[in-house]
DNA sequence: GTGAAAGCGCTAACAT
DNA sequence: ATGTTAGCGCTTTCAC
């Protein structure tokens, strides 16, 4: 159902029911009536391409692709992009992969589709190489992408990340200053970057502080609450010792393990906590523990992506640019006590 | 810039420049690199709306204006809705008002604007009546819109909401087995409507109890942490007496409220804590406290929201049907003990 | 107050 | 392999 279509069975001319669509003042109240009728009676609606297209509009969309929507970290980001977008007068189209690699495929065509300005991408798990092709097509189109958070290596995209590697091996060696025999780990995913990079930091503290002294013990969780309650669980039943050193790498792990350690009211003579992240909530759980956590600047990862995305989208020049990758540090928080 | 000066600038055909842009074979390598050049070097991306218009196709997208996409009650639902969506090729554009009403009406005018298929409608605090007038416009176009968990009054608009009344109402009534002489209530924001009915349900339990008996004090906060700590702190400052029973209008205002109750290291002979919500981490944070919390459906409620919705999109029929408000209950969950 | 027609930027069928 | 052109659905100027 079209203009022409409702004009005719209007028995006026197209002119007359653009008019009425756009509350033109200059229609005789009973014409307008009368279309106004046809077109409710035939649930038409314009064609926003044409009025677009005819009023020589171009929007401004920035397409987002979140892994996890439904997780404080990302929907925090969300929201300071949002924020930061509106004020731009750009318009977000939201994309929730729940981290599978072929929706993140598939919104990217989506987005390419709607010719969208800008890309900013937070990657779910990584597949190989070869799988990021798809990417191509944006450089093709010269619509420019920032990787957020998670990077996707060997890939020529703007990015803004949290430097976790660093982060994680200095949280590392400050939780080993507490002498004990053995350290527990909870890692993330490897197949994400910022699990990987937790990991590769935390082995390199344990490689400088003395790796023969000290016995390490790995579980992999998915970095969610629930992965961290089941390892909790797993790792304390065994743990027969009287001492105990944990490091997980993020918060809602941190939380899944506490809900754990609650659960059987464990005691330990000697317990040190250390939590790659934070949040009000974990501070309070912590309260009473011996512990190190360390403030995440995420929304300002996230300001600053949509900066960087920004830039590109309104300065051409500098969309040919090298590609620059940002690196945020974190702010440890030793709540180690000294004995 | 459009294909036609590129075409120019290239020495082509518009259609030439077409083949290029979409990647057809039948194109000498030579003529492509010139044309791709050109693009470039002019930063030429391709007008959207003339590429879908011409090729007919139009395209599903639902708004979703959310206040606080930060929040952990709205990320989720966000969630969902985004996982409908995509099920079912829908696009989402997401609107992130900051509870601002300003912002809400613009949006929706954009919503409008892009000629989306739907809306759904988490409002922020609520204006008087005729500030909704914006909504018209989509009643008038025939675009269904949504309410999801908080209501705007008097609107004829369909709704997905928590009985909040009903659920207060209970709540409190448990709480209130518990005999004390005074109970405190940390109430949300009484112009948002699950924030004015769960004091209603409150109001009304106290009066069916025996509100002469009972001396009530009521806070107000906005449903965040830092307000319910801030409350928190003065109510604890101020209690002299050794009983203390509160309830607390939203998960964050209680996770705000115990936070304060900590840091103080409060202690009294008798405590009761009723909670309109819960999580984890407030189990984990309640563990060791008389306590009542409940089950809130928010994620069945999002779901609910889009499938009506949907439904009104691709049933015309429906859309001009008697609205439907639909009500959720929550699980009330009583762990007072019994003394 | 209403209509005719050009034009928005692109695609695709047809022609060369 | 490339060009010509009608047409997508709407807006808007100009004429009546």
């Amino acid at each position: 159902m079209n203009i022409k279509e409702i004009a005719k069975l209007a028995n006026v001319s197209v002119a007359t029911v653009s008019r009425v669509i756009n509350n033109d003042s200059k229609v005789a109240i009973t014409t307008k009536e009368k279309v106004v009728a046809i077109m409710k009676q035939f649930n038409y609606s314009p064609n926003s391409h044409a009025i677009r297209l005819s009023k020589g509009v171009s929007d401004q969309i920035v397409g987002l692709i979140v892994p996890d929507i439904g997780n404080i970290l990302f929907s925090e980001m969300v929201e300071v992009i949002s924020n930061c977008a509106e004020k731009e007068k750009i318009t977000i189209l939201l994309c929730n992969t729940n981290g599978e690699y072929e929706k993140e495929k598939k919104f990217t065509e989506l987005l390419i589709d709607y010719r969208v300005k800008g890309v900013i991408y937070i990657p779910g798990k990584y597949e190989n190489s070869n799988c990021y092709k798809f990417l191509e097509e944006l450089e093709a189109r010269n619509i420019p992408l920032v990787f957020l958070d998670r990077e996707i290596k060997n890939l020529n995209f703007d990015g803004v990340f949290l430097d976790n590697y660093t982060t994680s091996y200095h949280l590392t060696k400050e939780l080993l200053k507490k002498e004990s025999k053995k350290i527990h780990f909870i890692s993330g995913n490897l197949n994400i970057s910022s699990g990987q990079e937790r990991f590769l930091g935390f082995k390199k503290a344990l490689l400088d502080f003395d790796a023969t002294s000290i016995d390490c013990e790995i579980s992999y969780g998915d970095f969610k609450f629930e992965s961290g309650y089941k390892l909790g669980e797993t790792i304390l039943k065994n743990h027969k010792d009287k001492e105990l050193t944990i490091y997980i790498a993020n918060n809602a792990m941190a939380l899944g393990f506490l809900k754990a350690y609650k659960k059987y009211s464990w005691n330990f003579e000697k317990m040190a906590i250390g939590v790659f992240g934070t949040s009000d909530v974990l501070d309070m759980l912590l309260d009473e523990e011996n512990h190190i956590t360390c403030k995440v600047p995420n929304k300002d990862i996230a300001k600053k992506s949509f900066q960087i995305l920004f830039q590109k989208i309104n300065n051409p020049a500098q969309k040919n640019k090298k590609r620059k990758k940002i690196l945020y540090n974190s702010i440890i928080m030793n709540r180690l006590n000294n004995k």
